[in-house]
DNA sequence: CTGCACTATGAATCGCTAA
DNA sequence: GTTAGCGATTCATAGTGCA
C-alpha cells in the first residue's frame, strides 16, 4: 500500500470505512461557516454544529487513544460582531462528543490590510486541542520543535553547576541532560506567517494554511510511520506536510479539483523525499 | 471632584450608585474562577458565571453607547484540560447580558517555565471587547497606537502616487490623507511582556498586568477627559494608565489594602503628570 | 556613581510526599 | 483517605549589593 490515500469524497461518508483507533493525527482546517459559497457547500453558524458533530463522533471513533485532534478555525465577523459559534462548537466537541480538550493554540499570522470601525486587523486564528484518552498518554515529543535557551540561563547554569542553589530554581541543575540544555519547550504562540494560495500560479484554494503550521504539530505530536488523517484536506498541506515528515497520510476531500491538486503538490512531496533518501544511501 | 475616585466596596453593590451611561470606557481583569482563595473570595466555574452576570448587567447599565467594556481572563488547566468556563461567560454575556461581542485580542507574553506531558507554555491571554450600543458609532482612534509603515510600502506608494495601479492594490492612494500614510493599524495581537508584581519592594498585588496594556485600549477606545471604570482594580495598572494619559477614573476593589496601594500609585501619576503639564508651560 | 552579579518571583501545572 | 505544599521547569523584569 502506498504511503498515501487521497479520497474525493464526503468526509460524513468516507469516514465510516476507516478502522477504529487507526489514526495517530488530525490536522484539519474546515470549511468555516457562511464562507466561500462558491467552494463548499456552506452552513449558517446554527446549523454549521449540528453538521459537524456526527463528524467529530467519526474522528474520535478512528483516533488512536496516544492521538490528538487539531482543528483549525476562526469565526468570522459580521455587522461588526465577531461571531460565537466556534466557542459553542468547542463546548460541544466536549460535552457532547466527550473529547477532552487540552488546550488552545494561537497562530499569530502576518495580517491581511483591513480597516473597519472598532476593530483592528485580524493577527491570529485559533487551534483547538482535543484528545481521546489520558493526556498523560499522548504521543508527545516536546522538544523536536525546541527553541535555543537565552543566553543568561545558560550562563547562570554554568556558573552554578557545581553546588546546588537553592534560592534560585537552580536545584535540577545536575539532573539536567546535558544534551538538552541547548533547547527548551516552545510555548502556544506560533509565529508562522501566511502563504499566498497560488501554486506554480494555476490553480488555487481559497484557504491555504502554511505547511510550517502543520509541520509543528506533526512533528511534536506524531512520530515516523504514523497515520495522519485530514477529512477536509483542501489544497492537501496536512498531506504535504506528513509525507514529508516521513508519516502516511489519509486525505479526504468533496472537490475533485482539489483531490487533483493534493495529488500533484504531494507526490512531488514524495518524489523530493525518495531522491533525498536515494543521496543519502549512495 | 477629583480626577479619580478609588472605591474599597464590592464591586456588586458599589456600581449600583454609578448613574447610567456614565462611562466611557471599562478595562478590568477579574479574579479568575478557583484562583488565589487568600486574596480574593474564590468562586468555582461553575458558580463563576451566576456570580458575574449581575455584575455584567451593572456594568452594561453604567456604559455609554459609545463606550467599550474589555475583559481579560483566561481559563486555567486542571488534569490536562483547559476549563471552558470563560467560553461559557463570552457567550453568556453576549446572549444573556445582551453585550455585542466585538473581537477578541491575543495579549502574547513571556511565558512562564513549564514543563507538562502533552501541553506547551502558556504564552498568550485572551482579552474580549464587547459594546452597547452600535460598533460603528463607538469612540475609536485607529492610528494613535499605530505602526510605522514598511519602507518598501511607502516606496511602493510613492512611484505610484500619479497614477492609479489597478493590478497592486494602490487605487485608493489618492484618497488616503497623507498625513496618515506613515501609520498603519496594529492588529488584534498585543506583544507584551510581563512585569514582576513588587512595587518598592514591599505590598504587593497576585495578578498584575503590565500598565502598557491598559495603554493601549485607553488611547485607542476613549479620548482625554473621558470616564475609566475597573471594578475589580486590584493593584490599580488601570488607574495609573488612565491618569498618566489624562482620563478620569473610578477604580473599586474589595480589599482595603489593595485599595491603598493603588491609591499610592496613582497619586504618584497625578503629581508625575502636573510636573510634566508645569514642565511644559513654563 | 556606574556597572555587573546575583536574587526574587510571577493569573502555571503536574506529581509526589508529608502531615 | 484527604489535602497542603514543595520540586521541577528555566524567562523577563525589578531590585539589591558590592567593587
Amino acid at each position: 500500500m502506498s504511503d498515501y490515500q487521497i479520497i474525493n469524497a464526503d468526509c460524513s461518508e468516507h469516514l465510516k470505512f476507516i478502522p477504529d483507533n487507526s489514526i495517530d493525527l488530525i490536522f484539519t482546517s474546515p470549511p468555516y461557516a457562511n464562507r466561500r459559497k462558491r467552494n463548499y457547500d456552506s452552513h449558517t453558524p446554527v446549523e454549521y454544529i449540528k453538521w459537524f458533530i456526527p463528524i467529530a463522533w467519526e474522528l474520535k471513533r478512528v483516533l488512536s487513544d496516544t492521538g490528538s485532534f487539531f482543528l483549525n478555525i476562526k469565526a468570522h465577523s459580521y455587522d461588526g460582531e465577531r461571531d460565537l459559534y466556534v466557542m459553542k462548537l468547542v463546548i460541544a466537541l466536549k460535552e457532547i462528543v466527550d473529547f477532552k480538550f487540552v488546550d488552545e493554540y494561537a497562530w499569530v499570522k502576518n495580517p491581511f490590510p483591513a480597516k473597519f470601525h472598532g476593530k483592528f486587523k485580524n493577527g491570529f486564528e485559533p487551534i483547538y486541542h482535543f484528545v481521546k484518552g489520558a493526556v498523560n498518554n499522548i504521543t508527545f515529543n516536546p522538544l523536536v520543535c525546541g527553541t535555543s535557551m537565552k543566553t543568561e540561563t545558560l550562563k547562570r547554569i554554568n556558573r552554578n553547576r557545581h553546588y546546588h542553589d537553592t534560592m534560585s530554581g537552580l536545584r535540577a541543575v545536575s539532573s539536567i541532560n546535558l544534551d538538552e540544555l541547548q533547547l527548551v519547550r516552545p510555548s502556544n504562540v506560533l509565529n508562522i506567517n501566511n502563504v499566498s494560495n497560488q501554486f506554480g500560479g494555476k490553480r488555487k484554494h481559497p484557504a491555504t494554511f502554511p505547511v510550517q503550521l502543520a509541520d509543528f504539530f506533526i512533528k511534536t505530536f506524531s512520530r515516523e510511520g504514523y497515520m495522519v488523517l485530514d477529512p477536509f484536506m483542501g489544497s492537501g498541506t496536512t498531506g504535504k506536510s506528513a509525507l514529508n515528515l516521513g508519516r502516511k497520510f489519509i486525505g479526504i476531500d468533496n472537490k475533485q479539483e482539489y483531490c487533483e491538486l493534493s495529488k500533484d503538490r504531494i507526490s512531488k512531496e514524495v518524489k523530493y523525499r525518495t531522491l533525498n533518501l536515494f543521496e543519502i544511501n549512495h
